[in-house]
DNA sequence: CTTAGCACTCATCGGGGGAGAGTGCTAATT
DNA sequence: AATTAGCACTCTCCCCCGATGAGTGCTAAG
C-alpha cells in the first residue's frame, strides 16, 4: 500500500507540478518548473524527472504534446509530504470559537454553526456528522399524549441533543401514566449512555419473571419502543454545495450531477465519514477514491473528528474537488473541529 | 395588470409553440406549428400569427431567422389558459397517501415525507414551508436543565412538531422547580395557539401587580424566554436540487450557480412561499419574477397551501426550470397539497 | 384574410492551415 | 553518469472559409 520513497528532486518536482496545477488549473509543462525550482535546472532535466514520474504512476498527460497533471496518486504523495514541509496556514482559532459560541447553545445548534463556518471559510461542501445517539448520555425523556393511542416521545442527551419519534400503544394511556413512566425512566437510568439504556432495558423486558410494578413493567415498554431504532444513525449536516459550482473543476455537468446526487443521499456520505481507527492525528484526507462514493473520483474529502479523548463523538468534514488547496483546508479543518470540541467541552460542564 | 385577451387563434399557436418548445427545447418553426394545429393552415399565416404575438411580447425569437421561444408573459398566458382547456393529467392520490402515512407518524416527519414524494414525482426541486409555531396548538412544554443555569426548553405542539431552544437562567433552578414551572404552563394554557400562549405571557408578565406565586412568576419568566424569538419563522424543507442539473435549461453554469446559491439561502426561498391571499383555489403559478428573488429569471415555483379551511399552515412547491411541463406539475402539487391536508386532519384527531 | 413564392439572414458544421506549447530523443557537455 | 542544448515531431487550439439548411419577412396573387 505504502508508495516507495520518492527521491528529493523526484518529490520537489511533484510538489511543484502539484501546487502549480492546483493554481492554474491547466497542465505543467517544464519550463514552467524549471523556473519554479530551488535548484537552478534546465527544462530538459525537469523532462527526464517527468517522464520518470509518468512511469511510476504519479503525473499523467491529457496528449502527446500537453504539460502533466497529477493523478490521484500524485495528490496523495504530495498531501503526504506536507506535514514535513510545514506548509500549513496558521487558523484565528480565537476568531473560530467566538463563531461558534456567540450565544448560550445546546449541541444541535453548535453543530449547525459548525458546518456553516467551516462552509463559509473552505468556500467548499462542509459536511458534519452529529453524535449517533446512542453514544450520548441520557439526560431527559418526556412521553406526551398525541390522541389515538399515539404518544410522541423526547428524548433529550446531557449535551441537549434533541430526538422524537412517534409509537402507538396498544391500549389508551393517560397523561399522567406516561409521566410517571418517563419520571422512573430518568430515575433508573439519567447518566448513562443510551445504548447501555437501551440494552438494559431489553433485559429487563426479556427476563419478564423478575419483580416489577405494573407502572415499571409500563415503563420499560414505553422505553424500548422509543429506543429501538435509528440510535446509531448519524444525522448529517451538509451545507455549501452551491460553492461546487464556483469551480467548475469537475469536468461536465454530467459529474456534477452525481455529486450532487451524492450530497443529497445523505447516507452515502455519512458512511465515507466513519472512520477507520483513525492512527494519525491530523485530518484525514481522501482522494477519489474507497471511502467514498463511486462517482466522486474527482473529489476529496477532508475530514477530522471532534469530541476529543479516545472516543470521538462525529467528524467535519469538507468535500471539494480534488484540485483544491490543501495546505489551507486541512488547517482549517483541523482548527474547526479543535474549537468544536473545545466548544462541547464547555456544553457539557 | 391584465393581459389582454388573445383571439382564440393567436392563442391556439401561442399554446402549441409553448408545449412543443417544452417538449424539445428549441426555437419552434412556422411548419412545425402549421402542422400542429387542429385546422389547416398555411406556414405563412402561422408567420403572420408569430409576428403579432412577438409584437404583443408573448413571442421572442433568439436570432433573426431561427424559430420563436415563448417569453415570460407567454409561458404565464399559456399557464392562465390550461384550466381552460382541461389537460390536466390525473394523479393517483390513493398512492400518494400510502406514501405520506405508511406508519404513524408526527408533524415533523410527514412534512418530510412530502417533500420526498414531491420531490421524487417532479423530478424537479421541491420546497415545504411547516407551519410556524405560532399559528400551532401549545400542547406540552419541558424544562430540562443543562447545567450552568441552561435551561432546554422544549416546546410540543398538538401536531407533534417539536422545537427546542436554550435559554440561560440568571439564578440556578433545580430541576423539580422546572418541572413544576413546565407543569404549570402546561396547565394554564395547552389548547391555546402559541401566539396566544406567547401574548398572553407578556401581559402577564407587564402586569407584574397580578398578585402570583412565586413559582407561577417564575414559570411565567422561563416561558417568556422560551417563546421570545423565532415562533413565526417558517422552517423550509428542500429536496431535489440535484434533478435541475439532469435538465440544464438554466443557460450557463454561471445561472445555475445563483439558483443553488438561493436554494440554500433559505430564508429568500421561505419568502416567496409567503402567500399573497390567495384567491383561486389551485395552485399559484410564478414565472421567473416577483415573489421569486433575484436571479431566478429562468424558474418557476408552483405552489400550493396544504392545511386546509381559512388558515393554511405552509405551502407545499416546486421549483424548476421555466421550461418545465406545467399541467402534471400543477396537477401534481395540488394533489400533495391536499393528501398532506388530509393527513395532517388524520394527524390531529 | 390567406397563402405561394422568393430573397435573405444567420447559426451550425466540417475542413484546412497556421501558431504555439510541450514533448522525446539524440548528441554534446561537464 | 548525470545534465543539458538542439531539434524534429505531435497535438490542441483558434480562426477563417464556404456550404448547408432551417426559418424568416415581404410581396403579390388567390
Amino acid at each position: 500500500m505504502m508508495a516507495p520513497e520518492l527521491n528529493p528532486r523526484n518529490a520537489a518536482v511533484l510538489d511543484a507540478i502539484v501546487e502549480r496545477y492546483i493554481l492554474t488549473g491547466e497542465p505543467v509543462g517544464s519550463t514552467t518548473i524549471a523556473k519554479l525550482l530551488d535548484e537552478p535546472v534546465s527544462p530538459a532535466t525537469v523532462r527526464n524527472v517527468m517522464a520518470e514520474l509518468e512511469r511510476l504512476g504519479y503525473l499523467g498527460q491529457p496528449h502527446t504534446s500537453a504539460g502533466r497533471i497529477p493523478t490521484r496518486r500524485g495528490y496523495r504523495s504530495y498531501v503526504a509530504a506536507l506535514p514535513a514541509r510545514g506548509r500549513f496556514r496558521s487558523v484565528d482559532s480565537a476568531r473560530l470559537r467566538r463563531r461558534l459560541e456567540s450565544e448560550p447553545i445546546e449541541m444541535d445548534e453548535l453543530l449547525r454553526r459548525t458546518c456553516h463556518v467551516l462552509a463559509d471559510l473552505s468556500e467548499l461542501v462542509a459536511v458534519v456528522s452529529a453524535p449517533p445517539l446512542a453514544d450520548t448520555v441520557f439526560r431527559h425523556i418526556d412521553f406526551v399524549a398525541l390522541g389515538g393511542n399515539r404518544v410522541l416521545a423526547i428524548i433529550v442527551s446531557r449535551t441537549g441533543q434533541v430526538k422524537n419519534r412517534t409509537v402507538v400503544l396498544s391500549e389508551p394511556t393517560s397523561q399522567e401514566q406516561l409521566d410517571h413512566a418517563a419520571a422512573y425512566l430518568v430515575r433508573r437510568f439519567a447518566g448513562r449512555s443510551l445504548r447501555d439504556v437501551a440494552a438494559r432495558i431489553q433485559e429487563l423486558r426479556a427476563g419478564a419473571g423478575e419483580r416489577l410494578e405494573h407502572f415499571e413493567r409500563q415503563a420499560i415498554a414505553l422505553g424500548a419502543s422509543s429506543l429501538t431504532t435509528d440510535l446509531d444513525e448519524q444525522e448529517v449536516l451538509i451545507e455549501g454545495s452551491a460553492s461546487l459550482l464556483a469551480k467548475p473543476d469537475i469536468e461536465t455537468i454530467g459529474d456534477l450531477r452525481v455529486v450532487f446526487e451524492v450530497i443529497e443521499e445523505r447516507r452515502l456520505l455519512a458512511r465515507a465519514l466513519r472512520v477507520p481507527k483513525q492512527s494519525s492525528d491530523g485530518p484525514r484526507v481522501v482522494i477519489g477514491c474507497d471511502p467514498l462514493p463511486a462517482g466522486l473520483e474527482h473529489c476529496t474529502l477532508v475530514s477530522a473528528t471532534y469530541g476529543g479523548g479516545e472516543t470521538p463523538l462525529g467528524t467535519v468534514a469538507v468535500l471539494g474537488p480534488t484540485r483544491l488547496q490543501y495546505a489551507r483546508t486541512i488547517a482549517l479543518v483541523d482548527a474547526i473541529a479543535s474549537a468544536t470540541t473545545a466548544a462541547i467541552a464547555r456544553l457539557t460542564l
